[in-house]
DNA sequence: AAGGACGTTTCAATAAGTGAAAACTACGGT
DNA sequence: ACCGTAGTTTTCACTTATTGAAACGTCCTT
């Protein structure tokens, strides 16, 4: 088994997946960023130009397609664990004031982040979710990829951003994480006995996303990220 | 040129979007929805199992990968016609109390919508956003297909949906619709009288997207989809 | 005017994708 | 327990569909 892909197929992802993370690409930086010959660059393009999944715009550069936003949406939809996440979220902010995330660890070795609900604290800013977060050096990635933290959170200061904090808590059904709630906090607003709290508040929101509802929740944890369906 | 296109990437796209649809599929089905034989579906959702556009839950179905929902997300965040949007729509449920919706034709000869506000009078739904709509016998599909509106507006009771009246106007910069602006209400919450005054309320918005702000407006005139940039 | 970068088209070589069939598994009915 | 049906996966010979170099036209820059 294993190594079965097909090149056409992951060229054109590639190129698909360049021109939304630069949200604007010429042709010949298109087939630099996936290293690919112009002449295949283009016909690969246009294919995903041709399905709705890029779109050219006045100026003749690639943009993201909305394909890309239709289907993005729908499976957020479809994604359950970020509705029920919702109001975990919703009482994290409450509770605490700052901003609060669900993220997964991503399938190249970094998180992305589901959903997020903005801290009363921070100035409104642009959405985080899809983006993607590195897994080292981060209180998400540290209870993403090991063991179950001691006091069921992970508190890092000054971590990827400097001065801010952040205290995560995995969701982990079965002691395996598939998730991570989070909130984050400007450093200089925040104590160490505070972040202990939080870091409860967080552990705990965490602990029973997949608990509390009725015995159907089994389903649930062995697949956490479709509708029980 | 014309008609060039990568059969491959082309299947494995549709594969992608029959899994997107569906929230869920077994390989059986998605070969299927996809009219490919179940050895060729099987190689192309391998490819997009190994990128993050799908995955296989615990049954073994096909769902909606990471890759999807994080490219999605995105766009939608590069998507300055959303932004530029928002704050109208905001207006537009202020005033009518309806649920107000951004919606642009797409590649497939119907209309997604690519942002929403709920109305305060309707229950918390599912987000519609990345949801088609048919183009024919809608107020959206008529503001977006057919020529500007005599009174700037359109109403279409009881079009797709029954008892809901739709109240459309197009987003026309240069006389071409590029996206529609609308609020939909239930038919009997809604007089004659008061559907004209949601039109002039929705075309009064629609009018004023893309031309309020500074002279640099031209430019997102031309490329309605990108930011400025 | 020359030089360079980009987008596009063409075309022969062949690498790459295809689908039928077989192997294997998992159910469900009788 | 048995057989049949449906799903998933692998294998393999066929050949089609993808590939990239090269060439062309255009538009800037120097």
């Amino acid at each position: 088994m294993a190594e079965s892909s097909t090149r056409t197929v992951e060229r054109a992802l590639v190129l698909l997946g360049a021109v939304c993370d630069a949200g604007s690409l010429t042709l010949a930086d298109a087939a630099r960023e996936a290293e690919l010959s112009a002449s295949t660059a283009l016909r690969l393009l246009r294919t995903l130009e041709g399905t709705g999944f890029v779109r050219r715009d006045a100026l003749g550069a690639y943009r993201p397609g909305l394909r890309v936003v239709q289907l993005g949406a729908q499976a957020l939809g479809h994604e359950s664990l970020v509705s029920l996440a919702e109001p975990a979220l919703d009482r994290l902010v409450e509770q605490t004031g700052e901003s609060a995330y669900l993220s997964v660890p991503s399938h190249d070795g970094e998180g992305v982040y589901l959903a997020m609900r903005e801290g009363t604290h921070s100035v409104r800013h642009a959405s985080w979710v899809g983006r993607s977060i590195p897994l080292g050096g981060t209180a998400v990635g540290a209870v993403l990829t090991g063991g179950p933290p001691a006091d069921g959170f992970v508190v890092v200061r000054d971590g990827v951003e400097t001065d801010v904090t952040a205290i995560a808590a995995p969701v982990s059904p079965g002691g395996r994480a598939v998730a991570a709630l989070s909130v984050v906090v400007p450093s200089y607003r925040i104590t160490a006995a505070e972040a202990r709290r939080f870091g409860m508040l967080v552990a705990h929101e965490a602990a029973s996303l997949l608990t509390p509802p009725a015995p159907d929740a089994c389903a649930v944890v062995l697949d956490p990220q479709g509708e029980p369906a």
